[in-house]
RNA sequence: GCCGAUGUGGUGGAAUGGCAGACACAGUAGACUCAAAAUCUACCGCAGCAAUGUGUGCGGGUUCAAGUCCCGCCAUCGGCACCA
């Protein structure tokens, strides 16, 4: 037998599966259907990286086995290829963006293929087409008539260094999520996206779906839902009423003070009437000034100044507190006002020690001469409230109280802001709106969509956030669609998420020019079944994307309320090192070169078997080594097969190791499935031989993880293709040995092992047990206290 | 600070409360070879010649039996972070 020549056969095999179009969805619509989708990757200029492969290759493994189980099966992937990156590469080598997209996305195509993935490569979709980004205008011209977009002007997220404005969510951790820099406030009017409107609808929508734990959490953290109540405070010194939001209203009889942003409006509308707002004018252009870095980081000091003139009075009890302004209060969250309880809130604890405001107890249970008390105990000092123990039941009172009052009632707050959706760059999909000074903001007419990318000259952004559109006079000054009076265009782009948003839908129907996927198509395919990717997408493109999604269900243009029925994702694939790869740490593996040593099936092998798919996992360059001797064992077999229709000697062994693989691959268990294929070929070595009947089943089991050999030696040996095989099954009566090994314990510690027939009489069992000369010698002079038997697992005796 | 996850040989990692270390890497010895690579065979947690003892981050507990369950710590990683 000639060694197996992984390059000659890999690449025989992805031209056959080319050439016949072996993975492309069918369109039988009679078929029960699978839809498992990747996150499609921003082609970079810098290629796959390892990190893809594995990505990629969990659901790969799947949707090999779901074809063979008789399903059709939609395996996408095609190019969110709208980004920073790509506009820097052309800004620097001064070529065209398209130029360098279609550059990057023919790269990664090669790359894909040479690793024999089994995409649908007839639906590969690239956001920046035209075909395809008019239709993210579409959707967005759609969410504009539904009043899900408005324009504000208020502090933003800037990055310095990218020169655009980002969204709450691409600056997480006060970073840019593109280049890392510190992102700085500025106050800009941007586009929003109301998202917010759907919070409780994401929030819910999280019941219904099967998503690993992790990300449900992460994602109900960064909607970050809160109920409590809102207080209406009047002011003394003008009738006017000061708002705040609390969860804690039960303490309402121990606020001493208050606390507005310094952004708050009311400083606005009554500084004639305080005597001090110079300083407060200092302190707020201060604040101004504080990045988001040094405003979250520098959290221990409190800072703040205390308004002259303007006395806050509490409804319940008509007591007169002063109000502060102070940075530790957001304009962004709730009112951009709260009552302050230092006696059970650490935050306003520490202003009033700074300050020497009074702290009231009202719960008992702490010490609060140390430090705030935060937890349960009976009310005190709050008049109706007292002796209550409950704080639910407290909370349920005093809201019963401010709503008789007419001064407050219950509210719910979400973390989750709108989302800030522009982008001052040239590499996006245009925003279809024009400004007319007569009718105000006003949606391009569909027919005239795509509202396509003029060509420029210079893609460099404008040092004030400016659009590169906006230096571009021809596609600025435009009529009016509404009037037909000069008008100007919005210059700003979509930021890189909108393409993202709902491509998962337009691979059901990837070529259609009426719509963005028929209604047939889409109720045929829809809900994914299965999505796997990144950590770092749970909550930006996951959240987005189930938020364009809902709302075009809410217009009954997608069948399904939720896109994705069911999501995993996979750990990262670390260096050598253990550390994240990266280029400045030297610990990156590029997958070309690996697939040019030991071929794509030992890389797609490996890293299924590196360790727990969900979990990170070091590169190890002689690990890799592991594979690729299984694989040339695997060939090896050849040399010592047999004719045989019935499997041998190794029967329940196999009947096992299929059980092992079919369980596994749906747990994402693939390190254990290729472990068990791996004790198994050993064991047949063992032996010495292999019929026809195995090694066709081996060739089924192993094909998902290692396409190319299995389909060559299939081919080799049977005929045929593979693919179009069915799975493999196995009889549960079958994967039992004929006989077992069972352990027999005496107070616990093994003394002696025992063959026996599977499921054998207990007193029969237990009587073997006692008569073997191990546990006698044991056990003897010692009364037996307890005598314990798990059928075909072990017997305890316990004797004292 | 809050939330979550993880902690097992020299290494990556396996173990529905029931034989800890499957599978693999590295290592040791041997076979083949002039030699090396490749391949094959055996060994491979620690202590001990051995019987045996001991061992899953640390300290307790539940149980006939704990890596696994409970309580309290420690460490590492990830997410959020003055969210009222």
């Amino acid at each position: 037998m000639n060694r197996y020549d992984f390059r000659s056969v890999e690449e025989k095999w992805q031209k056959y599966w080319d050439e016949h179009g072996t993975f492309r969805a069918k369109d039988d619509k009679s078929m029960k259907k699978f839809y498992a989708l990747v996150e499609f990757p921003y082609p970079s200029g810098h290629g796959m990286h390892v990190g893809h492969i594995k990505a990629y290759s969990g659901l790969e493994v799947v949707s090999r086995k779901r074809r063979m189980e008789g399903y059709n099966v939609l395996f996408p992937i095609g190019f969110d290829a709208y980004g920073l990156p790509t506009e820097n590469t052309a800004i620097k080598d001064k070529i065209h963006p398209r130029i360098v997209t279609d550059r990057n996305i023919e790269k990664f195509t090669g790359q894909l293929k040479k690793v024999g993935f089994s995409f649908d490569w007839s639906r590969v979709i690239d956001t920046t087409e035209e075909g395809y980004y008019k239709w993210t205008q579409w959707i967005f011209l759609k969410m504009f008539e539904g009043g899900l977009v408005f324009r504000d002007k208020t502090a933003v997220n800037y990055c310095p260094s990218c020169k655009v404005v980002l969204s709450n969510e691409d600056s997480q951790g006060g970073k840019c999520d593109i280049c890392h820099s510190d992102i700085i406030r500025k106050t800009k009017e941007v586009w929003y996206l109301r998202i917010t409107e759907y919070a409780d609808k994401l929030l819910q929508g999280l019941e219904e779906v099967d998503y690993l734990p992790n990300v449900k959490l992460q994602q109900q953290n960064w909607i970050g839902k809160s109920t409590g109540a809102f207080v209406n405070f009047k002011i003394k010194e003008n009738g006017e009423e000061l708002r705040i939001y609390t969860t804690r209203p039960d303490t309402l009889f121990g606020v001493t003070f208050m606390v507005i942003a310094p952004e708050h409006p009311i400083i606005e509308k009554y500084r004639d009437s305080i005597p001090n707002i110079k300083e407060l004018d200092d302190y707020r252009s201060e604040c101004a000034k504080k990045s988001e870095f040094e405003r979250t980081q520098l959290v221990k000091d409190k800072t703040g100044v205390k308004i002259e003139g303007i006395t806050a009075v509490n409804p319940l009890n008509g007591k007169e507190i002063p109000v502060y302004i102070s940075d530790y209060v957001m304009m962004g969250y709730g009112t951009g006002a709260i009552m302050a309880v230092p006696a059970h809130d650490s935050r306003d604890y520490d202003f009033a020690k700074k300050f020497g405001i009074d702290i009231i107890e009202v719960i008992k249970g702490g010490d609060i001469s140390k430090e705030a008390y935060t937890g349960d105990g009976e009310m005190v000092n709050s008049g109706d409230l007292n002796g209550i123990t409950n704080k639910k039941d407290a909370i349920e009172k005093v809201i019963g109280i401010l709503e008789k009052l007419g001064c407050g009632e219950k509210g719910v707050q979400y973390k989750m802001k709108d989302w800030a959706f522009n982008r001052q760059r040239y590499w996006g999909e245009p925003i279809p709106i024009v400004h007319c000074p007569q009718c105000g903001m006003v949606a391009v007419p569909e027919t005239e969509l795509p509202l396509k990318l003029p060509p420029v000259e210079n893609y460099e952004p404008g040092t004030d956030g400016e659009s590169p559109l906006a230096k571009i006079e021809s596609f600025v000054n435009c009529k009016c669609p509404k009037c037909g009076g000069d008008a100007r265009r919005e210059t700003d782009t979509m930021p890189q998420w909108a393409g993202s948003s709902w491509y998962f839908l337009r691979y059901c129907d990837p070529h259609n020019d009426k719509e963005f996927a028929s209604q047939e198509a889409l109720k045929y395919w829809m809900p994914v079944d299965w999505y796997n990717g990144g950590m770092e997408h749970v909550t930006r493109h996951m959240i987005y994307s189930r938020f364009w999604h809902k709302f075009l269900y809410d217009l009954g243009l997608v069948p399904t309320s939720e896109p994705y029925a069911k999501r995993t994702a996979q750990g990262l694939v670390l260096g050598s090192d253990g550390e994240k790869m990266s280029k400045s740490r030297g610990n990156v593996i590029d997958p070309n070169e690996v697939i040019e040593e030991y071929g794509a099936d030992v890389l797609r092998l490996y890293v299924l078997f590196m360790g727990d798919y969900e979990k990170a996992a070091p590169w190890s360059e002689s690990s890799i080594k592991g594979c690729k001797r299984f694989l040339d064992r695997i060939w090896g077999l050849q040399e010592i097969l047999t004719d045989g229709e019935e499997y041998g000697a190794l029967r329940s062994n196999f009947h096992k190791t299929i059980k092992k693989v079919t369980d596994d691959i749906e747990a994402m268990k693939f390190n254990t499935a290729i472990a068990a294929m791996m004790a198994l070929i050993n064991d047949i070595y063992a032996l010495g031989s292999i019929n026809k009947a195995e090694l066709k089943t081996l060739c089924i089991l192993l094909n998902p993880f290692a396409p190319h050999i299995t389909e060559e030696m299939y081919n080799i040996n049977f005929g045929g293709i593979l693919n179009e095989q069915s799975w493999i099954g196995y009889d549960e009566a079958l994967c039992r040995d004929e006989t077992i090994e069972i352990v027999i314990q005496v107070n616990g510690k093994i003394r002696t092992k025992l063959n026996i027939v599977p499921d054998s009489d207990k007193d029969a069992v237990l009587e073997m047990a006692l008569s073997d000369d191990r546990v006698r010698e044991v056990i003897d002079g010692k009364n037996i206290v307890k005598q314990i038997y798990v059928p075909n697992k072990l017997v305890n005796i316990v004797a004292k």
